[in-house]
This record gives structure tokens, C-alpha cells and sequence, in this order.
DNA sequence: CGGTACGTTGAGTCATATCAACCATAGTGG
DNA sequence: CCACTATGGTTGATATGACTCAACGTACCG
């Protein structure tokens, strides 16, 4: 065997992060961990790369751990009676995914799919369950963490069930402007398909089309392939009755 | 003074209910506790009673504790920005209402109102606080609980944004089925307004009225004022296309 | 008896989904 | 190199589910 392909000088430039660091500059549910805590976490934990498109995890699927986001994004979400996604949230630097089905003891109620080449580590499950039963301030954190994606959740229902297709369609473009900011030239910092930003948002994808280039006749935002500028966010706001 | 109105003869007459034994028949949160801790809870709850139409808390405001049913049905719901509510769950006996804000330490994002006329328990924030931070195990029961709920919540969202407002409200009624039940004579054991009912849907009233009466037409449900007779719930699984 | 809340029905409108066609781009394989 | 295919984006035409508005009936309550 031979280890000096190409493939393999690039493997070993890769730098696996240790989760002391990668926990505070994250700003991830992880430093609210001992340093004993950390070391160990550290020691069990599987760095992992995946590709745009890749899977992480499915619904239906029993899973022995949960994933830490280094790099990269992944979309969560819950596949429709007929197939169609519907994005629940994405998960970035810092965030964790599939802790719900850990904790609650479920199967996943979701998928997990890569957006934009990511590196996560992988922990399992008993290390989170042993954490919570020795780290009260640790549970309570995680109590939080799962109480305020709760609370997100229900705004989510109530936009989805009360406002129009062009109303959330503009709380979406903030939403992800909050969530991935805008580079220097005001383009989102997040890259979707038309069809999943119709995902996010709960309709067609010719629905969200049509409306994008309606707020773009309203100079609300510059289209340029999947590149959006955001233009005017308080025009997007006034469409999107935010104020909750 | 003299104590012998009507009303205060028949508040005398109320028992207040122990929580040990109340936990365990209802099933709640609380059997996980220790019985010292159950003690503790004992002597810290304020036991409370409500009408129909009460409410036990509104969205917006700081909450210094949590609610233990323990008869009596409440509705939670959340106002959109047009004052229409929509609910997102129902709290009956055993359940637990409020703690998400609680625990996350935000602002109530929901509020609730009392649509049976319930009895309950407040319960002060510090307590719950301090039975997290002594006892894992029960940690670990509200984690689970809060992803539980989170895993609905996904569900909902999904539903909500795919299906049409017919395989919704079919889908509601077999969830009111699941979780009220039907009394000897196939009714709902929960009476709500029509208005109550587009409201979980996500729908106009009349669109529930209508949909009702299409029902009945297809002897799917038989309709008594408020009172719905349930008489085929393989049609109404059908027309929902549940299957998760 | 008037008032209020709820339920019902009809008619008209509109937002959004659906269906279909077409274009652009990139990757594939012969 | 070209044909082939797949994927994604766009636009137009059409259909329709669901909302809105309005009127009216019903029941209960003080």
C-alpha cells in the first residue's frame, strides 16, 4: 500500500477540530461542559465530511447519536404524504441535529441532507445521556435549547396556517438573512434551489418564481441565478408582517 | 362575616388533591420525582380553578411558573397578526402547560384558555428548576417530553403546509378521537365551537362548517350542534392520508 | 324582549396549484 | 466532438380550493 496518492496528501491536511475549541468559537451547547466533559466528548467523538447532497440521516431510522456542525450547512426536514420536503430548519456552525430522536427515544421524525459541503462530528447517544445525568447545568441548557425550537415551531405554524404564500415568502428571505447573513455586496450567504426555498416556505415552486421576481420588479431583491441581494429589508418586513 | 352562602359551602366542599397520588393516576411529569421532592411539590403548589373561558396565561408576558392539570380541558393557542388564534395543543389531565417558557426564559409565546372547566396546579418556576438540577432522571423525562413535543410540532408544520384543509380536518378529528375519546355513543369528548376547530386547522370557519357537512353527507360523522358523532374512522383515516 | 354568540348557507373573488412547454447548463458516454 | 440526459429555472394558461362578505337562522341569557 502506498499513501501518497492525491487523494491522500489531502486527507492528511485535514485538520480534526477538538471539541474545547470548536465548542467555544461556535458558541455550541458544548462549553457549558466540565473540561473532564470535554476531554471525553473529545475522545468519543466521529469527525466526519460530507458533500452537497449527501444524506446524514433519514426518518424512519432508529439513530445511535447525534451530530455536531464544524462547517458547512445541512437542511432538516420531514417528508410529505406525497413525497414532497418540507425543510423544518437548518443547521450550521454550532448546531446540533437529530438530539430530538435521542432524547425523546423516537425514531427520526426527520432528514437530514447536506447543502453546502459540511464537516460534523458525530457523538453517540450515551454520551449526551450520561452528560445530562451528571451535568445538571448541561440538562438544563439542553432544556432550553429544545424548549426554544419549540417555541420557533409553534411561530412556524401559526405563520404557515394564517399568513399568505407571499408573506412568508418574505419572512423566509429575513429568516435566512438572521440566520446566514449577507456578504459585503448584500447577497445571502446561503445558496437553495428554488424548489427548496419553496420547501421552507410551504409551496410551489413556480409559486416562489413568480413571487421572487415580483419582489424583484418591487426592488425588494436582485436575482442573479441562486444569488439573492437583499435590497430592502424593511420593504420585506412591511410584507411580511413581522412583528412577533 | 358569615360563611355559609351557597358558594362558600361548595367551596368547602372541594378537595384539593395530593400530588403523589395525582401524579401517578394521571400519569404526569411528576412520577419521576423522588417522594421528598413530591413533598416539596405538595407544599409549593397553588391549587387553582377555572371556567370556561378563563385565562391561565397570555403571550407576552413573563411567567413565574407552570400549570399541572388536573381535570378540565385547556386550549393553547397562539395569536396571529391578524388576532386570529391558532391553536397548538390542548393540555387535560396529567399534562403540563407553560413550561416551555419556563424553561427556555422567554417571554409566554403562547397563551391559554380554559374550554372545560378545569382544576390546576401553579407551580413556581424555582422549584422546577431545582428538581432539574437535583434529579437527572427527571431531567431527562422533561427532555424527552420537550422533544416529544417537537417531533408534533414537525409533524404539524408538514401537515399544515401540504395538505389541503379537507385531509386536515379529517386528520384533526381522528387526533381529537385519539386523544379525548368517544363516550358510549361514538361522541367526541371534547365540545368545541366550529370556529375552535379552524382554528387547529388552520382554516375560515365556514370552510369547517362546510367540510363538517360534507362529512355527514358521507356518513363519515353524524353532527349534534357541537356534539360530533364519529362513525367511520377508516374514511376519515382515508381522506387524511395519515400514515405516520 | 333585545342582545350576543354561534351556526349555516350562498355567491363571488382571488390566490395559488397544476399542467405544459421551453430554455439553459452541465455532465455523460460513445 | 456531438448527441443525450438530467436538473433546474422560467413563463403562460387554466382550474379550483379556499377565503371573504353578507344575510339569515337559532339558541341562550339577563
Amino acid at each position: 500500500m502506498h499513501y501518497n496518492s492525491r487523494d491522500d496528501m489531502k486527507q492528511q491536511e485535514i485538520h480534526v477540530p477538538l471539541c474545547d475549541s470548536c465548542s467555544l468559537e461556535s458558541g455550541s451547547i458544548f462549553k457549558y461542559l466540565t473540561p473532564d466533559e470535554v476531554e471525553a466528548l473529545n475522545f468519543e467523538k466521529d469527525f466526519r465530511q460530507y458533500k452537497r447532497g449527501d444524506i446524514l440521516y433519514q426518518e424512519g431510522n432508529r439513530i445511535s447519536g447525534f451530530f455536531c456542525v464544524n462547517s458547512g450547512i445541512i437542511k432538516v426536514f420531514k417528508t410529505g404524504f406525497d413525497g414532497k420536503e418540507q425543510i423544518i430548519r437548518f443547521a450550521k456552525k454550532g448546531d446540533i441535529i437529530a438530539y430530538r430522536s435521542v432524547l425523546s427515544n423516537e425514531l427520526a421524525c426527520t432528514s437530514a441532507k447536506v447543502i453546502e459541503d459540511c464537516q460534523v462530528c458525530f457523538i453517540p447517544s450515551e454520551i449526551l445521556i450520561s452528560f445530562i445525568k451528571t451535568n445538571p447545568a448541561y440538562a438544563l441548557e439542553l432544556l432550553k435549547l429544545a424548549c426554544h425550537e419549540l417555541g420557533e415551531a409553534n411561530s412556524f405554524i401559526t405563520d404557515i396556517a394564517q399568513k399568505t404564500v407571499r408573506e412568508r415568502l418574505a419572512e423566509v428571505l429575513l429568516f435566512l438573512v438572521n440566520d446566514f447573513g449577507l456578504d459585503d455586496e448584500y447577497f445571502l450567504n446561503i445558496s437553495l434551489t428554488r424548489e427548496e426555498m419553496a420547501n421552507i416556505v410551504g409551496t410551489a415552486t413556480e409559486s416562489v418564481i413568480r413571487l421572487l421576481s415580483e419582489f424583484k420588479s418591487d426592488k425588494l431583491v436582485e436575482l442573479n441565478g441562486r444569488k439573492i441581494k437583499i435590497l430592502n429589508t424593511k420593504g420585506l418586513e412591511k410584507i411580511s408582517n413581522v412583528f412577533n
